[in-house]
RNA sequence: GCGCUUGUGGCGAAAUUGGUAGACGCGCCAGACUUAGGAUCUGGUGACUCAGGUCGUGUAGGUUCGAGUCCUAUCAGGCGCACCA
């Protein structure tokens, strides 16, 4: 009897569903573990070979883990929001909704055929009220909360008033856009307005004016990728650089806690590493400077205290609102000049092309620790969005400040002893200290850094500044606030109104605010956002419901928020929600959060590194300090799984003919090589009728074959509609079966490395499996299994499977894990086994990779309960002991001969036989044996004099 | 430029962490069974070779009785960040 996979599957799966197998509920009694995957955004394309990759590796997971006695939570669901929906929604008028859920069922179908053990029932869609009531509350949560640095952690915002009323920002050591300066008095004279205004200045979530890269004719904001050579990439018009109001959620407040976090969770280093970067953290100080003939002062910030002495000249940011203030009347018209040519340079060409350009301010400021003057420069290389967007130059010892000098021919003055700094800057923390002071000038200041070491510089100058109240020591990151509103349709609506221009937030009780409908997906005429068509948008104080904009009157009745999210909003706590999605009193109950505590095992690509899984990180230390999540890491573990590329296949058309030529006859002749369907395509060879009803113009195509067949040629490319190279799932599995794609793509190779997808060796897979049913069932039908004493060779190769494959699934090393039971499978056909003592395991150990065919085997093999709840075998090593040992004795590396010893040989038995040998053998050439080492793999050196 | 990462047969890859390099699979070769094979089974398959061996893990050194594995330098590919003071 054959191995008929497509009924076994299909039968399987029916009962699967319909005996709820993979339901999963809280159970005290036993231990859990929760196992996910990045959930996917349902695309229009369906999934390709690719998607499953990683929820394979984490179904085979989880199934082990179920056997191994866990209760094992592995949901899935959709991140519904996004762009292409929407785009589609404008350019056919669709609704987004309509057409995200139609994609949601094509994937769930593709998604069933594989065989996943999904608990369905806690499917979440990010889009659904009932789920986006969430991400609207914790996003007030965050409104309502201000960054303790004291604590360091989230406060609700009633107690920022309470000592705003008390103490004015006196004292306050808050995460915070600028520093303010407030009396008690001043901050309860100041209008409702004004408060607010004030608040946003430590709101987690706050409105704050952004630098944004601005599309006047698309009436959007871009993302930088989105721009290329300062046009749009969508009908290239300008984009220029401006200063939106938006919504930000305070990123940058949790940044020592992101970066603290990463150490005690366990991530790739690479991943770490990606994210200690982006978060950026630098250590140095803020020093203050007068500007010359005025009252008002500046601060930088640097890392080289140790370079003061070295300071020539001052820059700017040209966005900084210092420019203003510095710029005197006879240099007006060229800073003014200035700013306009950097205005019109997008954030990325900045990024592209790193010109020198800048101008002189007519200021100077004053350094604290020599009292010369330096004058203030604006330039573009200064950022505005880091550190205090102003900085002192060394350009002696920083190779941007160099460039800058000697462009505009400003002085250079070295700090280091031996440092040659007429040819490039000495930009390396490394040397002795000298010139600060400079010999022979009247010193300024006590501060004598001459010999000491860079490091010991910094350090002192610190100190110095501490003590002198020049600045303080400060601590800086990289990481910047998130903005997290956007001008489209499809995201979560805020569940904000504006009374008076001041924003509020619509109570607690009335959440969700569902997004409304509109007619148009785009911006309104006026340039407002898509939710600007929206008619029913206003929200009713009295009534506490949304209501007809023409009854806004700013009485009773006011504006609702026209941004929507941006598309991590909801990504950002959903594993969350999965313990408990069908809670409406809150995001999870605290039974629930207290069972499943955080995920133990996260599959995702490495492309969310300074995205999503920034996000999600800073979003659950947010639910933390509050408790509404009783983990402050949300994924203990990650793998990263790679990502599948195409594998391209091509024929050659001779030119100027309808004639194709085979790969290897293709130099012989002018061709060019145009992609074929890979699904025409077997083993890089081409179906040649189906080649020609591919495709009308192909219809009367001719061959010039090579040995009577057509040979493709390949390349490795992205996968895409676009080259021929998509292979869907479905499409294998009709084929082959699922355990068979199952197989393959873990046997492709280590999950966390990108691969190209090649159809070639899943035939190997395939007759695996044929092989494994062959155990079962001869040829002609017949029950292979009985109740036989098994060998002592299958007990000892189906006891090695299990070492071998409990050790691989525990280090996600799928691939070698088949390649034991291919091996093990192969010995045990050989010994004709049909124990079902041995069988019964081989089944067990089979079930994660091949649930289907185990299942089915397991009921041939008498059970009446699933696989999944059948034990995981444990190796009796008894019959792994081997009866002899065979070593090889080696001299001075090279082999002479072997003996057998018993596997409990010692040391001196085995140096005693390998003398009598040599004495035999007369091997050691009338040396002398010195040493013999054993060591494991059955060698025995021996080292001769 | 900086950070991370990977280099092993015709191909995907193994290598018990310093111990017989190339397991397992694909492909290829030969044979068996077949009317036939894109089916199945068996065997072979790193390269060179005077058939004894020699050389082989990107390249060049080093440590070691012994190196794919450790150290130093260097080259190449992939990913990420990129004027972060």
């Amino acid at each position: 009897m054959d191995y008929n996979f497509q009924e076994i599957e299909k039968k399987w799966q029916q009962r699967w569903r319909e005996r709820k197998t993979y339901r999963v509920v809280e159970d005290k009694n036993k231990k859990k573990f929760y196992v996910l995957n990045m959930f996917p955004y349902p695309s229009g394309a369906g999934l390709h070979v690719g998607h499953p990759l990683g929820y394979i590796a984490s179904d085979i997971y989880a199934r082990y883990k179920r056997q191994k006695g866990y209760n094992v939570l592995n949901p899935m669901g959709y991140d519904a929001y996004g762009l292409p929906a929407e785009q589609y929604a404008i350019q056919t008028g669709q609704h987004p909704e309509k057409t995200t859920f139609q994609n949601i069922d094509r994937y769930r179908e593709q998604l069933d055929k594989i065989g996943f053990c999904f608990d369905w029932d806690r499917e979440v869609r990010t889009c659904t009220p009932d789920y986006y009531h969430w991400t609207q509350w914790a996003f007030q949560k965050m409104y309502n909360s201000f960054f303790c640095l004291k604590s360091q952690k989230a406060h609700p915002i009633e107690e920022l008033i309470k000592h705003l009323n008390a103490h004015g920002t006196e004292g306050l050591e808050v995460a915070q856009t600028e520093q303010l300066d407030l009396t008690a008095t001043q901050w309860q004279q100041m209008s409702e307005k004004e408060q607010s205004d004030v608040l946003m200045n430590y709101r987690l979530a706050f409105l704050g004016e952004t630098m944004v890269n601005w599309c006047p004719k698309l009436g959007t904001v871009l993302a930088n990728d989105e721009v290329v050579d300062g046009v749009s990439i969508r009908g290239g018009y300008p984009v220029e650089q401006k200063k939106m109001r938006q919504w930000c959620l305070r990123v940058s407040a949790y940044a020592q806690r992101l970066l603290d976090g990463l150490d005690t969770i366990d991530w790739s280093d690479s991943i770490k590493e990606t994210q200690r970067n982006w978060i950026g953290r630098s250590e140095g100080a803020e020093v203050n400077f007068k500007i010359a003939d005025s009252n008002e002062e500046f601060t930088i910030f640097t890392t080289r205290a140790d370079t003061m002495f070295g300071v020539t000249f001052m820059v700017l940011a040209p966005e900084s609102e210092l420019v203003e203030k510095v710029t005197t009347t006879e240099q007006k018209d060229e800073v003014e000049k200035y700013l306009t040519y950097v205005k019109g340079r997008t954030e990325r060409e900045r990024q592209i092309d790193h010109k020198v350009t800048g101008v002189f301010s007519g200021s100077y400021a004053i350094n604290p620790f020599t009292g010369e003057k330096n004058p203030i420069w604006i330039s573009e290389y200064v950022l505005a969005g880091y550190g205090t967007g102003a900085i002192m130059a060394v350009p002696a010892h920083d190779s941007r400040d160099y460039a800058f000098a000697k462009h505009f021919g400003l002085p250079i003055v070295p700090l280091i002893e031996g440092a040659d700094v007429s040819e490039e800057s000495y930009d390396a923390k490394e040397g002795i200290v000298c010139n600060s002071p400079a010999a022979g000038k009247e010193p300024y200041c006590d501060l004598v850094l001459n010999g000491l070491t860079v490091k010991e510089a910094i350090q002192a100058t610190k100190m110095y500044v501490k003590e002198h109240s020049l600045g303080r020591v400060k601590v800086n990151y990289r990481l910047r606030d998130a903005i997290f509103s956007r001008q489209r349709y499809w995201g979560e609506p805020f569940p904000v109104y504006y009374k008076n221009g001041i924003p509020k937030m619509v109570p607690e009780e009335c959440l969700p605010v569902e997004l409304p409908e509109v007619e148009n997906f785009l911006p309104t005429e006026t340039g407002e956002p898509p939710l600007g068509n929206a008619q029913i948008w206003a929200w009713d104080e009295t009534q506490h419901k949304i209501v007809d904009k023409a009854l806004i009157d700013e009485k009773t009745v006011f504006p609702l928020e026209l941004y929507t999210m941006p598309g991590f909003a909801g990504s950002s706590a959903y594993y969350l929600r999965y313990m408990d999605p069908h809670n409406d009193k809150a995001l999870v109950s605290k039974e629930a959060d207290e069972y499943w505590q955080n995920v133990d095992l996260y599959v995702g690509g490495s492309e969310h590194a300074t995205g999503h899984l920034i996000y999600s990180r800073y979003w659950n230390k947010f639910l933390f300090d509050y408790g509404y999540s009783c983990k402050e890491e949300p994924f203990q573990k990650l793998i990263n799984q790679g990502m599948i590329q195409g594998r391209s296949n091509f024929v050659y058309r001779i030119k100027d003919s309808n004639t194709f030529v085979s790969n290897g006859l293709k130099d012989k002749y002018e061709t060019t090589p145009i992609h074929v369907d890979v699904n025409i395509v077997n083993n890089d060879l081409l179906d040649l009728e189906a080649f020609k009803a591919w495709r009308p113009e192909y219809n009367d195509a001719e061959f010039v074959l090579e040995d009577g067949k057509y040979i493709c040629g390949w390349a490795i490319e992205k996968m895409s509609k676009s080259m021929f190279n998509v292979v869907n799932p479905d499409y294998i599995v009709e084929r082959y079966g699922a355990d068979t794609l199952r197989l393959y793509e873990m046997f492709l190779g280590p999950i966390n490395q990108s691969k190209p997808w090649d159809s070639n060796g899943i035939d190997g897979c395939f007759r695996f499996l044929r092989k494994v049913w062959g155990l079962f069932y001869s040829r002609d039908g017949q029950l292979l299994v009985s109740n036989s004493e098994p060998s002592k060779e299958s007990l000892k190769s189906i006891n090695k499977l299990i070492q071998k494959v409990s050790q691989d699934i525990e280090n996600f090393s799928y691939n070698t894990a088949i390649s034991a039971f291919m091996i093990c499978v192969g010995e045990l056909a050989q010994q004709k086994c049909s124990a079902k003592a041995v069988l019964e395991p081989l089944v067990e150990l089979l079930a994660p990779f091949a649930p289907h065919l185990c299942e089915e085997l397991w009921e041939v093999l008498g059970h009446q309960t699933t696989v999944c709840d059948s034990p995981w075998p444990e190796v009796d090593e008894q019959h792994l002991k081997e009866d002899t040992e065979t070593l090889s004795i080696s001299f001075n590396g090279k082999t002479r001969f072997t003996l057998d010893f018993a596997p409990d040989a010692s040391k001196e038995d085995i140096e005693k036989a390998a003398l009598e040998a040599e004495a035999t053998a007369r091997y050691t050439e009338g040396k002398q044996i010195v040493k013999v080492i054993v060591v494991p793999h059955r060698i025995v050196n021996i080292v001769l004099k």
